[in-house]
DNA sequence: ATGGTCGGCAACCGA
C-alpha cells in the first residue's frame, strides 16, 4: 500500500483553509506537514480536515510561526517541541504514523547573517541534529520533513550569486543541512530530480516572481536511505502558488510504496 | 501607470 506524505508552508492555516482543504481533496495525500500555522492551539480549524478524514496534530502559537501533521492514519508517539528550548517551542511536531516516524519542523529563518536571530537558526538547526541521532537509527525508515529555510546548492535558488553568504545560502546553514544528510537521510525531491531550477518559494516582495521563476528551494522531505530507496515520485505543486490567495511557499509531495 | 507583498493584529514585526 503506497504512502504519499506532503509538506506545506501555509503562511497561516486559517488564511489558507480552502486551499488546503481543496489540495487535499484533490491529492487525497496520507500526511501532510504543515508549516507557519500562525494559530494558537484553541483556535486551530480542525474540524474541516476531521470531516475530510483527518487527524489534526497541532502545536502553536500567538502570530508566529506553529506546526501541525494532518494524517489520514491514526498518530502515535506525538511530540510538540525540541528539547532545550522553550516548552512553548511551536517549531517541532512529530509522530509515529502507520510504524514511520515523521518529523516535521519549521526551521527559524535567521533574519540575517551576523545577527542573534543566524546564530539561534544555526543553534536549533545543531539541537535537531543532535535529537535526530539520539532517537533514531539511520537504517530504519524515519521521515524528516518541513521548512529547512535553507538552499543547499547553487541549482536551488534562482540567482546563487547575488546570495551566496546570506541567509539561506550561507555555508555555515549548509554545512549543518549536509550532515542530516551524512547521517543517512535522503533529499528525496532531488533523488528524482537532479536538475536544477525547481523551487518551493517565491517571495512575494518580488513582483512576479513565480512567473519569472524567482525562486528558492528551502522545504524538503528527507527520509532514511531504506525508505528513500522505495520513493515512486517526488513533485513540486506549483499549481497552488499560481491560485488566488497563495501562501508564499507551495506543496511538496512524494509516494513511498 | 502616478502603484508595486502578505498575515496577524491593531503598531509594526516577521518572512
Amino acid at each position: 500500500m503506497p504512502i504519499t506524505i506532503a509538506t506545506f508552508n501555509a503562511n497561516s492555516i486559517r488564511a489558507r483553509l480552502d486551499l488546503v482543504s481543496q489540495w487535499l481533496d484533490r491529492e487525497q495525500t496520507d500526511i501532510l506537514c504543515l508549516q507557519e500555522t500562525k494559530v494558537q492551539d484553541p483556535d486551530f480549524p480542525s474540524r474541516p480536515f476531521e470531516k475530510a478524514g483527518y487527524h489534526t496534530l497541532f502545536r502553536g502559537q500567538k502570530s508566529y510561526n506553529g506546526v501541525a501533521i494532518l494524517t489520514k492514519h491514526a498518530p502515535e508517539k506525538i511530540r510538540k517541541g525540541l528539547y532545550g528550548h522553550d516548552e512553548e517551542d511551536a517549531r517541532f511536531i512529530s509522530a509515529v504514523i502507520q510504524d514511520i516516524p515523521v518529523i516535521n519542523v519549521y526551521v527559524p529563518q535567521g533574519f540575517a547573517v551576523g545577527t542573534d536571530k543566524f546564530e539561534y537558526k544555526l543553534r536549533w538547526l545543531r539541537d535537531l541534529l543532535a535529537f535526530v541521532k539520539n532517537n533514531y537509527t539511520a537504517d530504519c525508515p524515519m521521515i524528516l520533513a518541513g521548512d529547512f529555510n535553507i538552499a543547499l546548492e547553487p541549482i536551488d535558488l534562482f540567482d546563487p550569486e547575488k546570495y551566496r553568504g546570506q541567509v539561506t545560502f550561507h555555508p555555515d546553514e549548509q554545512a549543518i543541512f549536509r550532515e542530516f544528510l551524512d547521517w543517512g537521510l535522503v533529499d528525496v525531491f532531488r533523488k528524482h530530480h537532479p536538475e536544477g531550477g525547481h523551487y518551493t518559494f517565491w517571495d512575494y516582495r518580488i513582483p512576479n516572481a513565480l512567473k519569472r521563476n524567482m525562486g528558492w528551494r528551502i522545504d524538503y522531505i528527507l527520509a532514511t536511505a531504506c525508505l528513500a530507496e522505495k520513493s515512486r515520485k517526488a513533485w513540486i505543486d506549483t499549481r497552488a502558488r499560481a491560485l488566488p490567495k497563495p501562501s508564499d511557499h507551495t506543496f511538496l509531495a512524494a509516494e513511498f510504496d
